[in-house]
DNA sequence: CGGCATCCCCCACGATACTG
DNA sequence: CAGTATCGTGGGGGATGCCG
């Protein structure tokens, strides 16, 4: 049986902690200031649940999933790519080792 | 009538002076540091004309026509929504004045 | 003309410590 | 837990000068 209270998460919303678990490498201080300008541009909403110690949760919002889905297209041509560009730069690696 | 001599451009190439008029604000250092990290991955070419004083034509090379077409996507939404973000920032500024 | 080399400054970011 | 505050630094990038 699933029971969902009022303190539950929406299905979409992300807890502070839990994105820096998914962002491995990104300090505290960089995922909080970033989280920040992400809200005041409108892309991601924050919803405090007023409980001691606090939880704060993160969602997009349509505009950030617009953006989201913008950068899908990006990412599929990096993951395309990547190999190529890696073989380029090992390329120049090369005729800069023998000239 | 038209002349086309061995000196001349191919249609697509653009020479560095060209590319610096067509980017105002960007310095004459980062074009030429950029143009070499785009050469080095393979997404630009560079071909250099042998002349007194040397002419270097740059041309986008297959891959990184792709990465243009793929770009063009997140312009487009840059476009749509640069706006709606204006605006979000605006709100949280005068929230930030109110109180 | 099309750079590269040098000097220099600034701030983005990490590390650490503290707090409601 | 979810941040802010403070300090220190690496390197991104501007300005200038030189060169083939």
């Amino acid at each position: 049986m699933v029971v969902r209270t009022l303190a539950d998460a929406a299905p979409d919303e992300v807890r502070f902690a839990e994105l820096g678990r998914r962002m491995p490498g990104v300090s505290q201080k960089m995922l909080s200031v970033t989280l920040r300008s992400l809200a005041r541009d409108g892309l991601v909403s924050r919803r405090v649940e007023p409980t001691v110690p606090p939880r704060v949760f993160y969602r997009l919002t349509g505009l950030g999933l617009s953006l989201e889905a913008a950068l899908a297209g990006l990412r599929t041509w990096a993951e395309e790519h990547m190999a190529e560009i890696d073989r380029a730069n090992d390329a120049t690696d090369r005729e800069l080792a023998e000239g």
